[in-house]
DNA sequence: CTGAAAGCGCTTACAG
DNA sequence: CTGAAAGCGCTTACAG
């Protein structure tokens, strides 16, 4: 409970005034370099923190960057994507000293607020805008009111906001790909939740390949991403007339769940049934058959998110970084078609 | 990009001096009930919001909460805890225009860091502690800075600091009185991270158990948690001479593992080996047999922990808040012993 | 290269 | 019940 040394304390142990202080600390010219170190010695001794208080007061930035989720706590627990995410943020961020501010909301309007809010009480440098859906107000919303963002998914056309994003319609290619190269035909798309930009850019790349590949079948179900409608939507394939020989899901969670129900109907897979999972975690290794699923490397692309983000703030730069496409790993739920 | 109304605007608005508006803004006496009602109107007519900064500044809270988890990302991400957790402290935090600033950390000195840092640079008003381990030097640190804090977990002795917890050894114990009851004789467990403390009392409880009712053996395993080690510990058990006819699990993914292995193993669930799984989620429901579990409202609980912290911060007030006991769901990977 | 000073937007004793 | 003023800890033109 002390008190905490500021930078008028390290003026008068250094004697200088504490306009010279400030210069030393933030690296800027108007120091000699033997003041400099004298300062930043006697900063480091009597361990000095600079207030995030005072410098967002005097305009500076206040080091922090949020990130809204607006999905349900239930789904957001089953998905291992966000926390490796997250991890990957944080890893990045925290080297920099920068916070993240996370808040998870019920839906759009309360993202939305959420950013009003930080903005306004200058919690906040920008903010991670993750699960764009179609028509998404936010990014207009964001720079209307000015507010440095970085676009977790495909760029957006006449707005200049960097985006950080992996080309999911060549992933889903390389999944169709390969169910055809074993020889099936009829290939069904159990998907996210169908308002989610990048579950429509999935689906379009899917219907693409089966028209290249003149697939017989290729329905699409959509569902939101819980297994009780990974469930449904399986069940409903499986039953139909015209049922598929291999079923790709936009998780893995409804992958394994579709394991559940080829049981149920007495379906084995991988025999009668190939199946594919859009995201790759332990769940699937731990499966019997384990699952073939697209993998990538999420930490990382938090992390690449995190550095577009304070490229942006600390000296405005934008661009487009594309990381690395999700690659399919085989594995025992996939089989040739029967 | 336009300017921020401060209260200066509403001040000359209203004709009063800057001092009336930020005591009519509070709450506190000093101004008339007619002033006080004009000046709240100015204020949400031109939209004011505080100044978290400026309220830092002048010695306030700054209405900001921290939380720190030191666990590796994978496990993070495979314990759909966490995120429910997070989701429960959220709703109230965010009802009460509090921030969440979240940190993902490698190890304990780094979580130890990340609180001087919050706390120096007065990023927080108060921090959640979670996951304490045996001998955790976090309660100490934090009342050396005068930082405050709200346990998740038992409640610890000669410190003043609220807690919020559960009985985990009352839920071992149902756990144990359940399988003891369909006639099992020999019950293991497989334990998450031995150095955690909940992990200890867990241990302590099923070891007690297990003298009261005078089981022929009741060997303990541990973990860090991933499906890798839940499988060897399982495959050590079921190979051993003293095979148990039941398992128990520290948390969800784990117990899957387990299925896993008894197929690998050709050792069928529930009719030969009875599994449970210490946390439950979609995980345990989707597999086949399904999962019998411990449940509880993680939400719930995350929620009473944020409000523990605002009755903190707000006026000092602490103590200890006790949950809900976890309960014993049972599905079909639980039955008979053998 | 350095010093003195204003200003960021609040809160809070202290007078009136 | 209200006003005037100091202070929180920085940054940044502006003089020297």
């Amino acid at each position: 409970m002390s008190k905490r040394p500021t930078i008028a304390d390290i003026a008068s142990q250094a004697g200088v005034s504490t306009g010279a202080v400030s210069y030393a600390l933030n690296g800027r010219p108007g120091v000699s370099a033997a003041t400099r170190d004298r300062i930043l010695a006697i900063a480091k001794e009597i361990g000095w923190h600079p207030s995030v208080a005072a410098r967002s007061m005097a305009g500076s930035r206040v080091n922090a960057v949020g990130l809204i989720l607006a999905r349900p706590a239930r789904v957001l627990g089953m998905e291992p994507f966000f926390m490796q995410f997250i991890s990957g943020v944080e890893s990045v961020l925290s080297a920099n000293r920068t916070a993240l501010l996370l808040q998870l909301v019920p839906d759009h309007d309360a993202a939305d607020e959420a950013v009003r809010f930080w903005w306004a009480e200058r919690r906040i440098d920008g903010v991670l805008v993750m699960d764009l859906w179609a028509d998404d107000q936010r990014p207009a919303l964001l720079a209307e009111l000015g507010v440095p963002a970085v676009i977790v998914g495909r760029p957006r056309k006449g707005l200049d906001l960097p985006a950080v994003w992996s080309d999911d319609a060549a992933a889903i290619d390389s999944v169709v790909d390969y169910l055809v190269t074993i020889g099936h035909r009829r290939i069904a798309r159990v998907a996210g939740l169908p308002s989610l930009e990048h579950t429509q850019i999935r689906t379009a790349a899917f219907q693409a390949a089966a028209e290249r590949h003149k697939l017989d079948s290729a329905p699409v179900v959509s569902t939101d991403y819980t297994w009780e409608e990974g469930a449904q939507a399986t069940r409903r394939l499986l039953t139909s007339a015209d049922r598929p020989t291999a079923i790709t899901y936009d998780n893995d969670l409804m992958a394994v769940a579709a394991l559940s129900v080829a049981h149920e109907l007495s379906i084995s897979v991988p025999d009668q049934l190939s199946i594919v999972a859009g995201d790759d975690s332990q769940l699937c290794l731990v499966q019997h058959p384990s699952i073939t699923a697209l993998a990538r490397d999420i930490v990382d692309y938090g992390a690449r998110t995190a550095q577009a983000m304070l490229d942006l703030v600390a000296d405005g730069r934008t661009g487009v970084h594309q990381t690395p496409t999700a690659t399919l790993i085989p594995r025992a739920s996939t089989a040739a078609a029967p």
